[in-house]
DNA sequence: TCTTGCCCTGACACCGGCGGCAATGTTTAG
DNA sequence: CTAAACATTGCCGCCGGTGTCAGGGCAAGA
């Protein structure tokens, strides 16, 4: 397979190809003319990239999982390096998900108050809402 | 007051003022050796800047916080742009709240998934933990 | 005067995952 | 034979807030 056929394939560039490869992610054989020869296997872990790029991990974090799926297993997450890499996205998750509760707050707060002065300096006749 | 001492009082360093500045944020007279002269007020501003940055908030954001405080209101929250960006902020924290809790589902299902394929593997006596 | 410490402007570096272009070679269908 | 469609490498651009350096000027004490 061709380096045009996969981008198809997996649903993404060429351009994207060559920079897993050139980062190690991604293996390929040279014909004769240079041009890259793809294994059927690089489509599945093409798909795993992106989706755990999607995830929001970053190229890093993912190359356990592409070594997992390498050693013959069927998903790759399931050896333990990634699942190390599991763990600690997310625990990153929570703690991102904790400041962010915060920062909701936050604005929630500042909203209400600014809201409220409005209501003082011009009141209305309506009642003041009591939102979330 | 002089670029240094604002960045000190300010918590932050002088290539930052100049950057706030630069971009309109902060201003500052001239003294006649071209040194910037702030006027004490522009500490609050600089503050204020921080603060939001802090929360997630990028410059153009900002800009009616500061127009706010400038305006003479005690909080930079209060004027009607500055509310209308409160809102959007809002929206755009809860949307990512939502994204964020989806690819927490995702992970801990991986995690959860993966485990009980070790477990299967290589069963331990003790009973399998059902965690959060 | 010399040194030290502040200030000035301008500009490159960073991070990460690509997009996109240039300049060139290869294959294939008409 | 030719044009189109594919491939190659290499390099710049982006985003945004800042660090950091270079190469100067200004102020004040010993």
């Amino acid at each position: 397979m061709r380096i045009g056929e996969l981008a198809q394939r997996a649903g993404t560039s060429t351009r994207t190809l060559r920079y897993y490869e050139e980062h190690g992610l991604v293996r390929s054989q040279r014909a004769a003319n240079g041009y890259r020869a793809f294994d059927e296997a690089e489509l599945r872990v093409v798909r795993e990239i992106r989706e755990l790029l999607a995830i929001g991990f970053d190229l890093e974090d993912i190359r356990p999982f592409v070594a997992c799926l390498r050693a013959g297993h069927d998903s790759g997450g399931v050896c333990p390096d990634s699942v190390a890499v599991l763990r600690r996205k997310l625990a990153e998750v929570d703690a991102y998900l904790d400041r962010l509760g915060a920062v909701r707050e936050q604005l929630h707060g500042q909203l209400t108050q600014a809201i409220a002065r409005r209501e003082k300096a011009c009141p209305r006749r309506s009642k003041p809402p009591t939102g979330s």
